[in-house]
DNA sequence: GTAGTTACAGGTTTCAGATTGTGTAAGATG
DNA sequence: CATCTTACACAATCTGAAACCTGTAACTAC
């Protein structure tokens, strides 16, 4: 139940976090949604034109929530452009792992825009990337990154670490020595940045 | 229907990777196992503990089919393990596409043992990270590239190729850039190492 | 006694019919 | 007239009984 006022699409996006969250993405409905609102299911299509579209929503305010914190460490020229990067890619992970154990059902939903190549998990990781070219551009122009592609480079980070923050490989995220093996593979990547 | 003679396991693999690639992973079953032998289900038994041990020995036998065409360039000498490493990916990449196009159904089989953390899945990992520890460590023998322990190195190798090699994202290796995106982690790996 | 079969218990899958869900359009309410 | 509901067509999903599969054991034929 909403608290008072007319439906708006806030209250729907909450309503159906709170649904995926207890029914997960294969048994949520939009009837539940609009039980959980005190409302019928057909008001909530006055605001989304389909299920798909909202659950593509939930996800995406879901995925920026730690956007901020992860942008911070991305643009925060005291930290020299190397370590900076380290940081990065150890606040992905935890920031993923985090996701994937403390809410497994959103993090299905989210595992599912992924492997439909929907435009939201597109533009996530068009986000992520723009991150690591700054560090990346921020390096190449201070002298502690060799002068490359920053976007190609950035890409090819981002892939090389693909074993880190790829939802279809959340599973292998609980094994013990995870962070050194982050570690390993940054000294390996930035020694051949440089 | 086999030729003639006793049942012999080799023969009782060969039929359960027809029914695989006929019926997937999801309807193969061991009575049509035993038809395709013109045998009772019982039978087959007397050969394999279990459904699993078959299909795990099948997709052993499988893998291990282009095994060879791998090891053979990772023990070649004559092509400087810099130029090696590059071809031994790029091989392992054509392989395991050529795998999945070719043979999804017992792709998607392997793919299984993958998720389920099966022996023979572990197994191969550990082979393919022999090969790779005996490039890196010819290449720091003769110099190209730089001390480091050879075992946790080749992990790192492997673990930053997870991309073009992890079953679980073989619907990516589809993308026509691929090959080229190798390319550029090659290049940084090869940079990183030395 | 080796190499296979038949018979069976318990679990899983399948299938058809009933229920529930999605998305739209026309209508009620304030 | 903005906001929501009811009513509906069609698609997807559930349910429970029948069929089928797995793995074992006792049995047959050579």
């Amino acid at each position: 139940m909403r608290a008072s006022g007319p439906l708006d699409a806030e209250s729907i996006l909450s309503a159906t976090e709170d649904v995926l969250r207890r029914h997960g993405p294969a048994k949520a409905t939009v009837v539940d949604v609009g039980k959980e609102l005190g409302v019928s299911h057909a008001a909530v299509y006055k605001h989304f034109p389909s299920k798909a579209a909202l659950r593509e929503a939930v996800s995406r305010r879901w995925l920026n929530r730690d956007r901020d914190a992860l942008a911070a460490i991305a643009g925060d020229t005291e930290i020299p452009p190397p370590q900076r990067l380290r940081s990065w890619l150890a606040a992905l992970l935890a920031s993923k792992r985090a996701k994937a154990h403390d809410d497994p059902e959103l993090f299905a939903a989210y595992k599912l825009l992924v492997t439909e190549n929907s435009v939201a998990a597109i533009d996530h990781v068009a986000d992520l990337l723009g991150q690591l070219e700054l560090i990346l551009t921020d390096g190449m122009a201070g002298g502690s990154f060799r002068r490359a592609d920053p976007a190609q480079t950035a890409q090819a980070v981002f892939t090389a670490t693909t074993r880190f923050h790829h939802p279809g490989l959340a599973a292998a995220w609980t094994e013990p020595g995870i962070e050194q093996e982050l570690d390993v593979i940054c000294a390996l990547l930035l020694d051949g940045l440089r």
